[in-house]
RNA sequence: GCCUCCUUAGCUCAGUCGGUUAGAGCAACGGACUGUUAAUCCGUGUGUCCUAGGUUCAAGUCCUAGAGGGGGCGCCA
């Protein structure tokens, strides 16, 4: 079966092509369908000298998302979107769709979440889904490529394993309590010192009520482990990995990211090398007592918010020009039509900018009173990406906000070998890793100190009675990913059917 | 969990100081036009104004409580 994707091969050849409706323009003499298939987008035009009466009429009658076989030459045209159109020749309709929720018009989250399995269907929502996909693919040539092995740690277990999070709880069998797995990251270990550099991919749950554009219930996460890695190699490692994705996205996914509007800057500067900042530097860059390049963080705030306040002023003499417009008299119905969804829109942005004016003195007030020693929250870390244009690596971490199981810096041990890359523009974090703990007493220790119970660790112990070696690993968020390369403002749009607080349906 | 904004037609929204019959666009349907790509033109319909109380001669509009949602923060990847 032929794919939109590959027409361009059939030039001038007649081809059958199945598929949906996606949109129709028609007119007396000719009907204009775009067709999706999944693979691609093409627009078939009917005109009457080649199809007749009675094929036109069924190209007319076509609804959106009617699921057709359309057959027809295809023509190269570069005034096509996709460079090639239909010249359709015939038609048969699986079915005529009925009215359809989704129309090209703008619609609500809540209302698009709803229809969530019809949502898949748009432009947006494809271009996302591919671009997950090729994602996906990239992590695992490169592990593949590097001499690692893929695994899978165990989405059950007994214990609520690093103590940190809130998990979900299922009844396992009549006796006992199961907890859905937060991380592979322990069990990850073992697997490593069986077959050296390893890497899971899987699932993950979190019962955290977190209710932002960046969390999900249920997500996916890569966790490489590897032995005998310390943190230098580790975060080699990291870059590596990060800008092998990238580049194959960019590579690969230009129609995506066209559809995305994606600003490509991101792309271009991601070969260059990634600074690498202390905790401790960092700190002090948040506080804007320490210029990275000759640029301050704070300064580099003020100027946002100054731009959203001229963006906002702009916004509002623009929609006073328009309902100036609108109210002279003499326009005709379409362009007073126009002129009011315009000024709704701009209504909608202005309401945006206007909270995002009243949001960044709150950040920059927080980043200039960031205690030193603490863990950086969505401020600081805005704070602290807005000045570089490639992802920044923050290691060394203070001991006590970071996992008991982090590696402690030998002449510094209150420090631990710890490092989190954040991705620039305000993004925030995707990768958090370390350098392991090796010492067993070391170990025991810190687990005593973070209260957790003992005899659930007494196997990851035995990691350190039994050959215990230097080993590095990292977690890499993969919805994170996915909207960070596609810029999309929502977490909940990089996975086909996202699960987070409030929402558990379709 | 905290702060903040929102809830009016299938969808996106307007609705002024509380005032009598609640509006627009889109979508749908009928028609005209068109190598068109969310700005062509004419015509047709649509309401538990989130819910429950309250104030008032009068509530979509004001007050109280509740429900649902957006954004920000926290928690995190």
């Amino acid at each position: 079966m032929l794919q939109i994707q590959d027409i361009a091969k059939h030039e001038g050849q007649t081809v059958t092509l199945n598929g949906w409706v996606e949109s129709k323009r028609t007119g007396g003499k000719v009907a204009f369908v775009t067709l999706r298939d999944g693979s691609g987008f093409v627009e078939c035009i009917f005109s009457l000298d080649t199809v007749g009466e009675e094929t036109l009429e069924n190209a007319k009658r076509l609804t959106q998302e009617s699921s057709v076989q359309i057959t027809g030459k295809v023509v190269l045209n570069e005034k096509q979107e996709f460079g090639t159109e239909i010249h359709a020749t015939g038609i048969h309709v699986f079915q005529l769709a009925a009215e359809y929720p989704i129309s090209r018009k703008e619609h609500g989250v809540d209302f698009l979440m709803n229809n969530r399995h019809l949502w898949l269907r748009s432009r947006r929502q494809w271009a996302v889904l591919r671009i997950r996909n090729r994602v996906k693919f990239a992590i695992h040539q490169f592990f593949q490529e590097n001499g690692f092995v893929q695994t899978d740690a165990p989405l059950l277990t007994g214990n609520a394993c690093e103590g940190t999070t809130t998990l979900f709880e299922t009844e396992y069998y009549e006796k006992d309590v199961a907890y859905l797995s937060q991380s592979g990251q322990l069990y990850a270990e073992a697997i490593a010192m069986a077959l050296g550099k390893v890497y899971t991919f899987g699932p993950t749950f979190r019962a955290e009520r977190s209710s932002t554009p960046r969390h999900l219930s249920e997500f996916w996460m890569i966790e490489p482990e590897m032995a005998f890695y310390d943190l230098e190699m580790d975060m080699e490692l990291i870059e590596a990995f990060v800008k092998y994705i990238v580049n194959a996205v960019y590579a690969d996914c230009k129609t995506e990211l066209n559809i995305l509007e994606r600003d490509t800057t991101l792309f271009e500067n991601i070969n260059k090398p990634f600074p690498r900042v202390t905790y401790s530097d960092a700190v002090k860059i948040i506080q804007g007592k320490m210029n990275w390049n000759g640029r301050n963080a704070i300064d580099t705030l003020r100027t946002q918010l100054a731009k959203v306040e001229a963006d906002l002023q702009a916004k509002n003499a623009e929609i006073a020009e328009t309902e100036d417009l609108l109210t002279k008299g003499g326009v005709s119905k379409g362009q007073a039509n126009y002129y009011q969804s315009k000024i709704d829109r701009l209504k909608g942005e202005a309401r945006k900018l206007e909270d995002k004016s009243k949001e960044i003195p709150e950040w920059i007030d927080a980043s200039l009173n960031f205690p030193d020693g603490e863990d950086f929250g969505s401020p600081q870390e805005k704070a602290l990406t807005s000045l570089f244009d490639t992802p920044v690596m923050v290691y060394k971490w203070p001991r006590a906000i970071k996992a008991f199981y982090m590696k402690r810096y030998e002449d510094d041990p209150e420090f631990v070998k710890g490092v989190d890359l954040l991705a620039p523009e305000g993004f925030g974090e995707i990768v958090g890793g370390s350098e392991r703990e090796t010492d067993l007493q070391t170990l025991v220790d810190a687990i005593n100190h973070h209260n957790l119970p003992m005899e659930a660790f007494e196997w990851y112990l035995d990691l350190r009675r039994f050959g215990s070696v230097p080993h590095a690993g990292f977690g890499l968020g993969f919805e994170r990913v996915v909207m960070w390369l596609t810029g999309v403002s929502h977490i909940r749009e990089t996975i086909p059917f996202p699960r987070y607080y409030g929402r558990l349906f379709p």
